[in-house]
DNA sequence: CAGTAGTATGTTATATCATAACACGTCAAG
DNA sequence: CTTGACGTGTTATGATATAACATACTACTG
């Protein structure tokens, strides 16, 4: 079993099963990026497109991340394993990711995260904590719901809405008045 | 009465009064800026906080302009007046007005838009029509609550939502495919 | 298998958004 | 009338993002 290079995790409360969000959950990244990149296959190809080297790197580094990284940063990453130096080459393929519903753009963060559960159709929310930096998503079907009846009567018709929560994670709450 | 500049108000449909949020309706904004700058005079005295003129003007530009402007735009309008002329006079008093919870800030746009009714404790959702790119608030109570539900199954404590709504205002979904 | 159209990657250069650090001016409190 | 807090302005720089173009790869077509 490959170590868990996040010291996040190190976190006992980690591993208390109350925190249901898989998110917050002490366990094995390897599982969750491996899933995760098997179904990024799938639905590259269902769309025709390519999951590249560039490409498929880079949602690997966001899954393994588990938090929203920077363009720079992800660029950082790659340009050390070889790939392009430049801005467009992070910027590119994260757009790709974006585009395919495998990585998600977190505005407040100018940053982005991997999609734990792509394919669904799912209008997520980000859960933000402001001290550790993870970033989960939690269904905002309801919020939606409340936010599209808001905005109907105002005869506003809602095509995308984007939820970004900051807060405190279930560990840095125990830890932080 | 003072002319309207914004050419997006000329639409008829901006005189139907089933369009109940007055962002969207055809309305005198000297009127509503007008009373939301005495309410911004008013919210500065009770924090101590002085409205000086850059400032004030800020607030008066933004309420004007009923759409997210970026610093840069802004720093122009006041470069343009004899204010000064380099990013932080901008920036310093956007933060100001976003500190006092006069002015928001639309994370999707890098963008600022004057808040409609300060002083309340409202958890505001913002509707950006992407058409015409006007910017109104409409209560997120509802959605916010829905958040607080989803993200504390997980053990997630919200602390700030912010809620960022993209599509078509009721005039530009009349005209728009 | 050669030609070619489309897509992907890389580059340089530049645009856009934001803040750090410091100088000077104003003004009320002591 | 000094002093300290605050406000405004500056220069300089940092951080984020995209335009435009050159080269190379891929897959299709004949």
């Amino acid at each position: 079993m490959p170590t868990d290079p996040n010291p996040a995790f190190a976190n006992p409360a980690f591993a208390n099963p109350a925190f249901a969000n898989p998110a917050f959950a002490r366990h094995d990244h390897s599982h969750c990026s491996h899933d995760a990149l098997a179904r990024a296959e799938a639905i590259s190809a269902a769309r025709g497109a390519r999951l590249t080297p560039v490409r498929r790197r880079v949602l690997e580094l966001l899954l393994e991340a588990h938090r929203a990284m920077g363009a720079y940063e992800v660029l950082e990453r790659l340009a050390a394993e070889g790939f392009g130096k430049q801005p467009p080459v992070a910027y590119r393929a994260l757009e790709f990711l974006v585009d395919l519903g495998l990585v998600h753009r977190i505005n407040r963060l100018n940053a982005f995260a991997a999609c734990m559960d792509p394919g669904q159709s799912h209008t997520p929310a980000f859960l933000i904590c402001r001290t550790c930096h993870l970033v989960a998503e939690t269904p905002a079907a309801r919020p939606r719901a409340a936010l599209d009846a808001s905005a109907a009567e105002t005869g506003f018709v809602v095509e995308f809405a984007s939820f970004e929560a900051v807060g405190l994670c279930p560990t840095c709450a125990v830890a932080t008045p």
